[in-house]
DNA sequence: TTGTGTTCCGAAAACGTTTCTGGTTACTCT
DNA sequence: AGAGTAACCAGAAACGTTTTCGGAACACAA
């Protein structure tokens, strides 16, 4: 029924039929094609003939066997990301995958499923030789994947980082953000301010809390930590965050939140209790997300070119293949956007609930 | 600097190693390893002990090349989804994922940049013997990647049908779609419903209309094409139709889109124009896209277990893969989910613009 | 004793490349 | 004319598995 009847078994062919069609020996087909320097310009050309006329295509199997190294690099996802859905990376993926065809390397992505899984798929990936080099998001602190690999000297590069730093990485300046977030909230006549934050295991929560300290000091506010709730990454997560602040007792006219999704779904809840978004309750999101610009109030957050992002990632993981050994590492900053979320503080919050 | 720096060299350990250490031929251990029956049991505990001890992982690019089948299955996502990102197919990965690694099974996603690149992804793919099976999504009428990979017997499953349809698919039932959101708004009392529909290229996009024409005839309705229009996958795309629909003095009381996005910013678009949605125009979209729930007004539109589809899809691989050859094909009820967005006609239509 | 199976295991041939080593030309220089 | 050098290419040895084939050991029946 399906095609592939021709009259010979057709199977792929070799590199030795090349090397007969083109009437040279193997080893120089093979040096024909990778492009090595000792090889006639003739010789190059009718063996590229062969090659397409036969089309041929090399196995990678057999190739990357060969020559010990796989020529693609491996993205570790992790669940909560697959879970409930975050666009975030699929925009570096665009950016890194762009990068690295243009370097002719592969780009692979798995999914860890379980938390503790993350290693194991590290391990697979690296003790069974499948790629040549990892990348992975959402570290921690102290974080085993990036103990485990530097202790084995196999190239990665992560976005975000540890409480270490002598890898290779990238990561959006975290307390630049917080910092921003509080001063323009402080700008805006607001001296109760909440934080919604991303869970604490992350690296990046800490920063970004880090930096609304600072900015709070800044105007010599305290950073109360009766007016912070940790926020898992659910759906509903900020929603549930400011009911609970608001069960507490604590009533903060704005809120600085980990990132979109807790912002918007918190503007949920605040609508619950009764309160305007946006009006009574200041918000400022992180990510900007593609809705974030949609929703009403429209979300002022902070934005960064995920694409040129990748295309860094893509850039340090080439040059770690290359040899260079130095960490590289790059901050980059996530200017703010303003909507309409983030409001100066109005009185009518003093009478709500 | 790095470590590593052991006594030994401290290279991988060979199948050689472990033949070595258990005191067996490298054939007993791969037979032992692989699970095969001819082994004794002390013997294979022997050399599971000496694998275990020695920490050693077979490479991956050997068995490989020997047994010509890699073991993954390549899931190729097109240029459209990684541009402004679709959480749709994120969810089904997660399925397929699951699915495929009970099995065994490695999941890879290579991505297609340009729109005619596709094609050369696949071929890639196949020829060079980098996978065991393809998946793909966003399939066309008449679709060149199918025609090809049918030809050559490869196995794959696509989401979405072709014309011809005599080989894997899983798909939602998209002229039920269009059919119920129809049904919906007549009964909702409206007459003159626009279109703002995906890609005419891409077949479900055609399903969905065919629904549509005949959820109207049911009542006598004509589907008026002056009241359709085709919307790029892009951002704000929803919003630019509206415009061109009410410019052409068109005046629909209520609007199918084709997906949650497009319905998103025709919201905005209806708002530029002195409209309310969900009030002067009622809105349906399709996905259900996690915003949907927290726009205001909050969106009706279909949704569906995206993660039990990428398990069918895992399901067909696998049974293809196994020898199955008759086509398996399933087709996915969505159901709607009725929230804000599709009201009932309003007499505020006629005295706007 | 011989023949007939079983059960287990080892030797060796693949799989399709890359790369190392060396050898043959042809060319240049004294 | 001879030596030295450069340019090009062939042969063969890897790379680390899986799988085929056949043989050894043993048990059992005739």
């Amino acid at each position: 029924m399906n095609g592939s009847d021709s009259s010979l078994p057709t199977s792929r062919p070799d590199i030795r039929a090349v090397a007969r069609a083109a009437g040279v020996s193997v080893s120089t087909v093979s040096r024909a094609l990778n492009g090595y320097a000792d090889v006639n310009a003739d010789t190059r050309k009718r063996v590229e003939m062969a090659a397409e006329t036969l089309g041929y295509r090399p196995s990678h199997a057999a190739a990357m066997l060969r020559r010990s190294q796989t020529g693609t690099v491996t993205f570790m996802v992790s669940k909560p990301w697959t879970k409930y859905v975050d666009p975030y990376f699929l925009g570096l993926l665009d950016g890194l995958e762009m990068m690295l065809t243009a370097a002719g390397l592969d780009l692979q992505v798995v999914m860890a499923r379980e938390f503790d899984h993350e290693i194991d798929v590290i391990r697979n990936a690296v003790e069974r030789n499948r790629c040549d080099a990892l990348v992975f998001a959402r570290t921690r602190p102290e974080d085993e994947r990036i103990d485990w690999l530097e202790e084995r000297g196999f190239p990665f590069v992560t976005v975000g980082r540890n409480n270490r730093n002598t890898h290779n990485y990238v990561d959006r300046d975290q307390v630049q953000v917080g910092r921003e977030s509080a001063r323009r909230l402080v700008a805006l006549g607001h001296q109760k301010i909440g934080q919604l934050t991303t869970p604490l295991r992350y690296t990046y929560t800490h920063l970004t809390m880090q930096g609304v300290r600072e900015g709070l000091e800044e105007v010599g506010l305290p950073s109360d930590p009766a007016l912070t709730v940790e926020c898992p990454l659910s759906q509903k997560t900020g929603e549930e965050a400011v009911t609970e602040l608001f069960l507490r007792g604590a009533r903060p006219t704005a809120l600085i939140c980990g990132n979109d999704l807790i912002a918007i779904s918190a503007m949920d809840g605040l609508r619950r209790l009764g309160l305007t978004p946006g009006k009574d309750v200041a918000l400022i999101g992180c990510d900007d997300i593609p809705i974030a610009a949609h929703i009403r109030p429209s979300l002022t957050t902070f934005t960064m070119d995920l694409g040129a992002m990748g295309i860094r990632i893509g850039r340090m993981v080439q040059a770690r293949l290359q040899g260079q050994l130095a960490p590289q590492q790059d901050l980059i900053e996530a200017p703010i956007v303003l909507r309409q979320s983030d409001c100066p503080r109005g009185p009518a919050t003093e009478s709500a609930l």
